[in-house]
DNA sequence: GCCGGTCTGTCACCGACCCGACAATCTCTT
DNA sequence: AAGAGATTGTCGGGTCGGTGACAGACCGGC
């Protein structure tokens, strides 16, 4: 782990290698590509591109969570997705004119590879071939987005908390003896803005988890207790 | 327009350089395509991949409209999106295990052109810069997913309704003396499927719509009559 | 032109979720 | 260690959309 003071190009280079697209690029390239990235670090809670919104830079999680979400005017809240570690971020932006923009905040301490999307695209078209592998993450979201939208319109409100904690988990879960914590600062307020619902709403469908067996909750913290359970419940059939 | 009868080399390839993303290809890329591509006519309502829903294809719409959707256990269904000419679908499958199956109806009778995914992606891979039309179409359609899910969590019933119409109109409009009019067999069933709602809430709604002058409805039939207002009220601020 | 199937309009009832409120508990900072 | 702020548990009332039902209108085929 380098330190946090200073991001030589060695570093940026070792945390893209694990994140997928790079992760499958050639060394030479991906020296390229840590040649053009710009490491930040961010205190909880500061938005990403409070600056400018419109700025043109796709960006890698070094270390940290980023909590991606948007506000509606009436100052609802609706959060896609809480991404971790080895994630690329904000690829939309590889367009000329991405289509809406989303919010991109800092859930705990975090620190990103910022890499510009001009000179991204120069690195992608000296060797096309690395296009693939853009390609291919990008189907690999697409069907993910699908999925969620499916979940949405279809699946209960009882089948949605279950996929989202499963999803939790699977990204920031830390195996532990009474199961799998959720590595997370996690209110009900912000499961209630992953599943569209209210705070009371989720109190109420955890507590029926809780009650069941399949979670245990303490303040902020989320276990699972019981996994096969809950999957049972986020795909009955499926 | 080549007879039904029969979809020659030539008419194959006339198809696709109209489809994004193959538009932006070089003619002897597309004649490679069209050498892979078999055509195939599908009469109303019948299903694309009924035999074998693993199939691994990818398709070009080279006629007619095709509906994208999916059932629940309890019968509910949703659909996606009423898809038109010169639209490539099922691109996911360019992954070696795609994440979930949607199902695919022609909505009126349809002419498909498919590509089998292993010889799309040998193709690719002979010139790879090809890849990167996939990418960014892929990059666009990422984008049109994620539009969609903010606006399902954060619109309102009427936003969602509105951006749903406007959104067939722009695909499947007719220019006319009264509006534009939605070229489609459109029962307010579907477009309760398509928001998620039932019919009964389709009808309501659209009666509201109709008595601000807003669209007009005819026994299956959607004319837009106030565009712009209809869009203020899909996008009230954004 | 007749008829079965599809589509539309409408109603009463009901349940799920939202809203506002309040008290108790926990965490973090000072 | 104390107090401010955040989080949780819980309640009752209100509203929106779902459910089931029914009648009438429309379409397409024979």
């Amino acid at each position: 782990m380098p330190g946090e003071h200073r991001w030589s190009a060695e570093d940026r280079m070792a945390a893209l290698r694990l994140c997928p697209p790079f992760s499958d690029w050639p060394e030479t390239r991906l020296a390229d590509l840590a040649a053009i990235a710009r490491a930040e670090h961010y205190r909880r809670g500061s938005e990403i591109y409070a600056r400018d919104p419109e700025c043109r830079e796709v960006f890698v999680i070094a270390a940290g969570e980023i909590e991606i979400s948007r506000a509606s005017a009436t100052g609802r809240k609706y959060v896609l997705s809480i991404s971790g570690p080895r994630n690329a971020l904000a690829l939309v932006r590889l367009l000329d004119r991405p289509p809406i923009h989303f919010t991109y905040r800092a859930h705990g301490d975090a620190t990103l590879l910022h890499l510009p999307v001009a000179r991204l695209i120069a690195i992608l078209d000296a060797d096309p071939s690395l296009w693939r592998s853009i390609a291919l993450l990008m189907c690999a979201r697409q069907g993910d987005s699908l999925r969620l939208l499916n979940d949405q319109q279809l699946g209960s409100l009882e089948q949605r908390m279950a996929a989202v904690i499963l999803d939790l988990a699977r990204i920031h879960g830390i195996e532990g003896a009474g199961g799998i914590e959720v590595g997370l600062r996690l209110p009900q307020e912000q499961l209630g803005a992953m599943l569209g619902i209210t705070r009371q709403s989720v109190n109420k469908l955890l507590r029926g988890f809780e009650d069941a067996g399949l979670v245990a909750t303490d303040y902020n913290r989320l276990t699972i207790r019981d996994h096969s359970a809950l999957g049972r419940i986020a795909a009955p059939s499926d």
